[in-house]
DNA sequence: CTTTCATATGAATATCTGTTCATATGTTCA
DNA sequence: TGAACATATGAACAGATATTCATATGAAAG
């Protein structure tokens, strides 16, 4: 039986076992929540937030970043992988210099709201 | 001069200054760049994402959440700490039971556009 | 082709973080 | 008061992650 198996997972009996029924029928996909917790977490870091928010003003180059946020270039570098995997930005190049800018516009719309969200704490 | 400064900093050339000042004065401030990077840490977590998406369908106790989840109550326990303690939960005692609730319904609204984006993916 | 400069990358390291285990706290009920 | 149960908490451990350092790649210019 189901309570079994519970306690031996949770180390406590169920004790509403229909609200947790009817939430699990309501929770959304596994893929969903494990997608965007990944995606929180790449924007859930000092360094890349603020790469994220400088190249909504304006596209720039790893150097310029680095000035920025007074980071060395390798620092920079790394995290702009980090985002660029996660499909946050992307880059084109010119010479040798290689620019970067936001590849998610919408993105920008989340980020906002977390602003907002620590503004009215 | 700012140049010698930047060089040591970054092991390169500032490239576009005009760029670099100009962003860095529509930048957001500091605390609310690094306050917005301490909520989607938060919120970036496997685990806290589906307790904060499993209490916007119902408060539930703590011994409900670890069968929801299949984790012990422990780590769950754990895990309502962070989240209380970045002020998206709260909770009420009812005899030995606890029941936690969302504590700020508006970051359902920023869970929720996770979700879409990685819907969009 | 060699030098120079911007960027990328791999390895190493230090720090952070999530889970588990053992146990404490606090409430109910006999 | 003491047993039973839900929850909280501290320590320990394992795995993840951000930065740094050294160096590689790749493009332009001499």
């Amino acid at each position: 039986m189901s309570t079994d198996k519970n306690m031996a997972v949770c180390d406590c009996t169920v004790i509403h076992e229909e609200t947790v029924e009817r939430v699990r029928k309501e929770m959304p996909h596994e893929r969903l929540l494990d997608g965007s917790a990944d995606f929180f977490k790449v924007v859930g870091d000092r360094t890349r937030i603020r790469i994220l928010h400088a190249l909504f003003q304006s596209e720039m180059c790893v150097c310029d970043i680095a000035v920025l946020l007074e980071m060395n270039q390798s620092a920079i570098s790394h995290q702009l992988r980090v985002l660029k995997q996660a499909g946050l930005v992307k880059y084109r190049r010119e010479g040798k210099i290689v620019f970067y800018s936001l590849d998610d516009e919408h993105v920008m719309n989340i980020l906002d709201q977390g602003l907002v969200h620590v503004g009215h704490k």
